[in-house]
DNA sequence: ATCGTGATTTAGAATTATTCTAATTAGACC
DNA sequence: GGTCTAATTAGAATAATTCTAAATCACGAT
C-alpha cells in the first residue's frame, strides 16, 4: 500500500530552485573546483533525473566557457565519490540523481517523469530473492517502468 | 537464506549444449525465419548473458552470411515477442537472456559471470516500495553486481 | 609573492554500440 | 509460377561517451 506522501522528490521544490547552495571546497575528499561546483549545484536545484547533456546546457548558462567533456567528467568525479548517482533506463543517455537516500527509480510512461521511490521501512529487496549464501551485494539499481494515476 | 539449488541457469547443462533444438516455425505470434531460429537456439544453448556480437560470432559458425544488422533485428523482435530479455548493466553492451522465469541478474565481479537469481516463493519486489496508490509496473529490471564465494 | 608539480579543464578527434537506409532476397498465399 | 509483404543485407549514419594532448589551474614549498 504505497502513499504519495512517501515518495521522494517528485516536484522541485522553492528551496531547491533558489539555487543558494553553499558547497564546500571539498566533499568527500574531492576537490570542489568552480566547475564541479557549479555541475553539484544544477544538479541540487533542479532534481528532475536530467542527462549529461541537460547539464552541460544548465551549467553553460552559469559558466559559457564550461566543455561537455569537463561536465561528463565532473559527474564522473561526483558519482565516483559518492555524492550523486548514475541512472541507466536501457540503453538510453544516463541521467543523474543528488538523492543521497537509498531509493530506485519509476519512470511514469505517460509523462516521461522519473520518480525516486523509497522503500518501505526496513526492508531489503535482497531478502527477497534467493541468492547464494555468501553473496556480497556492491551494486544494485532498479528501474521500474509503468503508468501513475493522472495526477491528483 | 539463500541456497545454491535455487539459483537458475547458472551453467550450460548437458541438453542445453546438445544444440538439438526443436523451434516450431512461428513463436508466439513471431515467424521464425532461418536466422531468428539461429539466433534463438544459440542463446538457448549457451546461456552465458552473450551480447549481440557474441551472438553474431557464434551465429556464423553455423550461418557464415549473416549480417550484424541481422543479428540486431532479430534479437529486437524475439525480445519484443517475449521469448528473450535484454539485460543491461550499466551502459555496458546488452546482453541476452532465454530464462523466461522472472529473475534478476547479478553479476559476480570476481570472475565477470552473470547468474540468473530467482525470486523468494511468493515474493514481490513492488511490495517492499513505498510506490503511490494505484501505480502499475510495466517493466522491471533489477541488476546487483558483487561478490561470490569461491565456488564449491 | 613566485615557482614547481600534479590535477583539472578544454577542444576536438576517436570510439563503439546501435540504428538507419536502400536495395535485394525470401516466403506465404493465391 | 507470380505477386506482395516482410526479412535480410552491406554499409553508412548516429549519438553517447571516452580519449588525447595541450593549456590552465591551484596548492604547497620556497
Amino acid at each position: 500500500m504505497g502513499c504519495y506522501r512517501r515518495v521522494i522528490a517528485l516536484r522541485n521544490t522553492a528551496e531547491q530552485a533558489s539555487g543558494s547552495v553553499d558547497i564546500p571546497s571539498v566533499l568527500r575528499g574531492l576537490r570542489m573546483t568552480k566547475q564541479r561546483r557549479i555541475v553539484y549545484s544544477v544538479l541540487l536545484q533542479n532534481r528532475d533525473h536530467p542527462t549529461a547533456n541537460d547539464v552541460f546546457r544548465r551549467v553553460q548558462r552559469e559558466m559559457a566557457t564550461i566543455s561537455l567533456a569537463t561536465v561528463y567528467n565532473c559527474l564522473d568525479a561526483l558519482a565516483k565519490h559518492g555524492l550523486i548517482n548514475q541512472v541507466n533506463f536501457d540503453r538510453e543517455p544516463s541521467r543523474f540523481c543528488v538523492n543521497p537516500a537509498p531509493h530506485v527509480h519509476f519512470r511514469d510512461t505517460r509523462t516521461g517523469v522519473i520518480h525516486d521511490i523509497a522503500f518501505k521501512e526496513g526492508c531489503q529487496i535482497t531478502d527477497l530473492l534467493e541468492l547464494p549464501d555468501g553473496a556480497e551485494v556492491s551494486e544494485l539499481e532498479l528501474t521500474i517502468s509503468g503508468d501513475l494515476p493522472a495526477n491528483v
